[in-house]
DNA sequence: AAAAAAG
């Protein structure tokens, strides 16, 4: 579709359906974008400058489309901005659509990240780089914060009870690691660093207690690994065997907490599992009879990488530049478990949540990688890419293009998205020209491919977002397609690698480590658990007539809110509903044009309107800062979607509630996945005017 | 069973 284009937009939107009625202008005006740089102080006026500038200025482009929904919609004030896209801050969005998508990113919603100062800075920069994406980057930075949260607490989980966990899938229990961090310190050594490291990480977060709520039980088991640590002092780990066992994990969350402190130290020594890391590398092994789902990994305190800076990993000057512009100063635990292996040339499994500097942890190094075999090729016009990064969905393409390619760019490598829902000109184009990383969604790839537009040939570091997920039926035979076509070994006869990451990565991964991984790294952050959190889950049981009317109570409040419903219609009918309630609602599903998944998403980051109906399309990796509130409908298919939706909320150490609606014949399945998930909530009954649906709504 | 991912 013409989408493209801002221009173009307009027409598609309108023509997409005129459902949103907002009417909101879309504009998201440049202040949105190109105000990122104010973030730090005062996000929320902006936020209002921003709905006065709307509705002064007239659309011109964007927003057309909106119109009123349908009659209906009478669109509450905010909407009638209109505005259009005036040049430039913003505006980036018109820029090209892809962009534009990502334009939502960000910048708002990084904004609010920790340092705010920092980002400032990039800010500007962003307008030269212009040409880039840029945006991208700022995202980065609140990741590291979320994750910072968890920290200490650990400890106290001793106490807890070992959870059992274990069986769950969880696997990670980061969380449990927590206590990490401060031990560190005491080992000394520690890798050069040390000394620094400090604990700076804390501050990043606090992590969270939640490491300690999940962890709970298991956290004692663990506490064997650390005997080893010790020893180790040195650490590095990478060398070393972050550890973990994850095995042991399985109990996962206690344990770690206590333990993992230890270990990371020790890790190396634990062995067990890892251990060799380097050298034995445990060969992944998938299942077995535990699930897979606990894959073991190493894993790597908070703690040990204070301190330690990407130049330290092996990563170079420009490239540490460019993260430090993203907010990325210095790295975070999955970063400091990972970058050392992919630097290595091996192929890694990373077990951590987006927003935990996931997408750093492969893009840093892969930019690097690149530049060392990737010498002489450079810029080279029609050049086949070298590296290859897949996700699931197109918005997470695109906001992992946002931070992967200011990185490229610091060396003078180029990325170029390809996802589906857009006019191939643009993407066939780039191809054409050559670039060497490409980021995009499984569809389109296979497309280009088999047209024999886009070689693989040459693509050497090939990653997997997600990469659970992507083994679910519908993406696993693309994947595989598409991996089979990438090349086997570099130039220099090293193996090509493979690196897959994903929040709850489990043995589903298997058929792809076997058929296309050799003897893989398995890594973790202890302590970072997505049940780990500041999140607060909720309950409650509604009679099926009264759930609309609850589900209206509950979104009704001033916080940004996400809501998943199970289905396309469904998330569209909700979306509807609540605007006709005078709430401002949009929607994001497959059921509408990338434009508009797109602008609407950018409507919730940008703080447009302030409850996103959704379905599983936005459960994953998606990033909008500030979520106070995610809302599940519908209840999640399994445990795994449960974790994803509620890491929506509850970042960057922030408060956060996730809520669940069931009917009472669902209290079984959903008491199941939550202990699945390692997550304690209470049920409630409730129905609609109950002081409770206020109250959450209020927070 | 649904959703996502190519059109």
């Amino acid at each position: 579709m013409a989408p493209y284009d801002k221009g173009a937009n307009s027409r598609a939107d309108r023509s997409d359906r005129a459902r949103h009625p907002n009417g909101t202008p879309a504009a998201r005006s440049a202040k949105h974008r190109g105000f990122r740089a104010p973030e730090p102080t005062a996000p929320r006026q902006k936020q209002r400058w921003d709905a006065e500038e709307r509705r002064a200025r007239p659309s011109s482009g964007e927003r057309p489309n909106w119109e009123p929904r349908d009659s209906r919609g009478s669109r509450p004030a905010w909407e009638p901005r209109g505005a259009g896209r005036p040049a430039r801050g913003d505006d980036r969005a018109p820029r090209s659509f892809d962009r534009n998508d990502r334009s939502p990113r960000r910048d708002d919603d990084r904004a609010p990240r920790r340092d705010s100062g920092d980002r400032a800075p990039r800010s500007f920069d962003r307008n030269d780089r212009a040409p880039r994406r840029d945006d991208d980057d700022r995202p980065r930075r609140f990741d590291r914060d979320d994750r910072a949260p968890r920290s200490f607490d650990r400890n106290d989980r001793n106490d807890r009870a070992p959870r059992r966990d274990n069986d769950a899938p969880r696997s990670f229990n980061r969380d449990d690691r927590a206590p990490r961090s401060f031990d560190r310190n005491d080992r000394a050594p520690r890798r050069d660093n040390d000394a620094p490291r400090s604990f700076d990480r804390n501050d990043r977060a606090p992590r969270r207690d939640n490491d300690d709520r999940p962890r709970r039980f298991d956290r004692d088991e663990r506490a064997p690994r650390s005997f080893d640590r010790n020893d180790r002092a040195p650490r590095r780990d990478n060398d070393a065997p972050r550890s973990f066992n994850r095995d042991d994990r399985a109990p996962r969350r206690d344990n770690d907490d206590r333990p993992r402190r230890f270990d990371r130290d020790d890790r190396a020594p634990r062995s067990f599992d890892r251990t060799d890391r380097p050298t034995e590398r445990t060969p992944f092994v998938p299942a077995d009879d535990v699930k897979l789902e606990k894959l073991q990994a190493e894993a790597t305190i908070a703690a040990d990488v204070d301190g330690v800076t990407f130049g330290d990993l092996g990563i170079g000057g420009n490239i540490s530049r460019a993260l430090a512009e993203l907010g990325a100063a210095s790295p975070f635990p999955i970063q400091a478990a990972t970058i050392p292996d992919v630097l290595a040339g091996k192929d890694v499994l990373g077990r951590g949540r987006t927003g935990s500097g996931k997408t750093i942890a492969f893009g840093a190094p892969l930019v690097e990688k690149l530049m060392e075999h990737g010498g002489g090729t450079k810029r080279k016009m029609g050049r086949a890419p070298r590296a290859l990064i897949l996700a699931p969905t197109r918005e997470l393409a695109l906001q992992i293009d946002r931070t992967v390619q200011p990185i490229a760019r610091s060396v003078g490598l180029f990325t170029t998205q390809i996802y589906g829902g857009v006019p191939y000109g643009r993407q066939e184009g780039a191809l054409e020209r050559g670039v060497d990383i490409i980021v995009g969604t499984p569809g389109r790839v296979q497309d280009l491919l088999n047209k024999g537009k886009l070689d693989l040939s040459e693509v050497v570091i090939s990653v997997l977002d997600e990469a659970d997920h992507m083994c679910d039926l519908g993406f696993l035979e693309p994947v595989q397609e598409i991996l089979r076509a990438t090349a086997e070994v570099t130039p220099q006869g090293n193996r090509a690698q493979k690196l897959l990451f994903s929040a709850t990565l489990d043995t589903q991964v298997a058929a792809l480590v076997e058929q296309f991984l050799h003897e893989p790294s398995v890594h973790e952050v202890a302590g970072e658990d997505q049940a780990s959190s500041t999140i607060d889950h909720r309950v409650l049981v509604v009679e099926q007539r009264d759930k609309d009317r609850v589900l209206e109570e509950l979104v009704a409040g001033e916080g940004k809110t996400i809501v998943f419903a199970r289905t396309r219609a469904y998330a569209e009918r909700l979306a509807e509903q609540f605007e006709d309630a005078g709430i401002r609602a949009t929607s994001l599903h497959g059921d509408l044009n990338q434009s508009r998944r797109t602008r609407n998403l950018s409507l919730l980051t940008s703080g447009r309107v302030n409850v996103l109906v959704a379905t599983d399309v936005a459960a994953r990796g998606i990033h909008v800062d500030d979520i106070s509130l995610v809302v599940q409908a519908d209840a999640p298919d399994d445990y795994k979607a449960y974790m994803h939706r509620s890491g929506r909320t509850g970042r960057a150490g922030k408060e956060g509630t996730v809520v669940t609606i069931v009917p009472r014949s669902r209290r079984r399945k959903i008491e199941g996945i939550l202990e699945h998930a390692e997550i304690e909530a209470d049920l409630v009954e409730s129905g609609p005017g109950d002081r409770i649906l206020a109250e959450l709504a209020a927070r």
